[in-house]
DNA sequence: AGAAAATAGTTAGCAGGCGTACTATCGTGG
DNA sequence: CCACGATAGTACGCCTGCTAACTATTTTCT
């Protein structure tokens, strides 16, 4: 590899896609670069964001609780299996995000009138004020990792992947 | 939104990005649909892989391993430290992995001649029957998510991707 | 109406990461 | 040449997720 000037220079993808080459010719490898540099962008965006949410004292299991509960809208409630369905996450995960969180005095659990099997959770204002500047700073964060792509890469991947979220879901 | 023949309807995401809209207009949300979707399709792969991985008896970080181990090519032997940095992981959690897959037969820690802190880390014969036959798999699996795509539009998201982690890391 | 099935939340125990602190060994600057 | 800082691996305890099992309640079906 002594190429002059080239556009696109080896990354530590290329590398292990070069090693799979050489130890296992056999293997059709198209998709391994893409999804593999897809797997590694996610986690940098990750640990940028959890940096982030760090410095406002909350972890991402617990920003994400408190997001969907302010982007309800008021009175900022929903009830907890609403909660992790949502979320994607099991019910007993959520009730113990939901101890830390009620602990930390971010939000609350309130009897629910209608179904005495369940509880409305809903945001403290210090939590609303929390989840608000969290919020600011997370979309700061977000544009800021986008900053180096033109505008309209950022429409095309938006579009590949709703596609790909499409047919793998 | 009453949008007839929408080419693009709406999905999970389109539905948040709504209700942020309506509960924070003051936000710039032009990177979270983007990054949004990057996080949802990670996590939608990693459960396919996982699955696959599965039913070779197999976790993702025992997958890794193994495969670190197989593409580095004969003798297919790493020292522990190598391993934690190529996984970019921390070493106490490389131990346990480690000791796992000892236990299962897959692979001997033998002492290194040349530092006596270290130690040898080597595929035994089935740790590397059992690796070969889950990487077929595994590039199968990787090449069937991708599939629905478009081969020009998974060289545009190679490129953007490889873009992204050049300015993100 | 009443039995059976489904649903909501929690508890308990397991899994697999991480950071810290520790021991053993290596390498290097006086 | 040897004292001291760096490095390798590990044990320990914590964190946070999961599944399974359990109780309480609601819904459904006959």
């Amino acid at each position: 590899m002594t190429a002059e000037a080239n556009p696109e220079p080896d990354d530590a993808i290329d590398v292990i896609l070069t090693q799979w080459r050489r130890e296992r010719p056999d293997l059709d490898l198209s998709a391994m670069g893409f999804l593999g540099r897809l797997s590694l962008l996610t986690r940098a965006v990750e640990t940028q964001v959890d940096d982030m949410l760090a410095s406002h004292g909350l972890g991402r299991g617990e920003f994400d609780v408190l997001a969907a509960l302010r982007r309800s809208g008021p009175p900022y409630t929903q009830i907890p299996s609403e909660l992790s369905a949502a979320l994607m996450m099991s019910r007993a995960g959520m009730t113990s995000r939901l101890d830390r969180l009620e602990s930390a005095g971010l939000l609350q659990r309130n009897l629910d009138p209608a179904d005495r099997r369940s509880f409305r959770v809903t945001l403290t204002d210090q939590g609303r004020a929390i989840i608000d500047a969290t919020l600011t700073d997370h979309a700061a964060t977000l544009n800021r990792l986008i900053s180096g792509l033109a505008p309209e890469d950022v429409a095309t991947m938006t579009r590949i992947l709703r596609t790909m979220l499409d047919t793998v879901t």
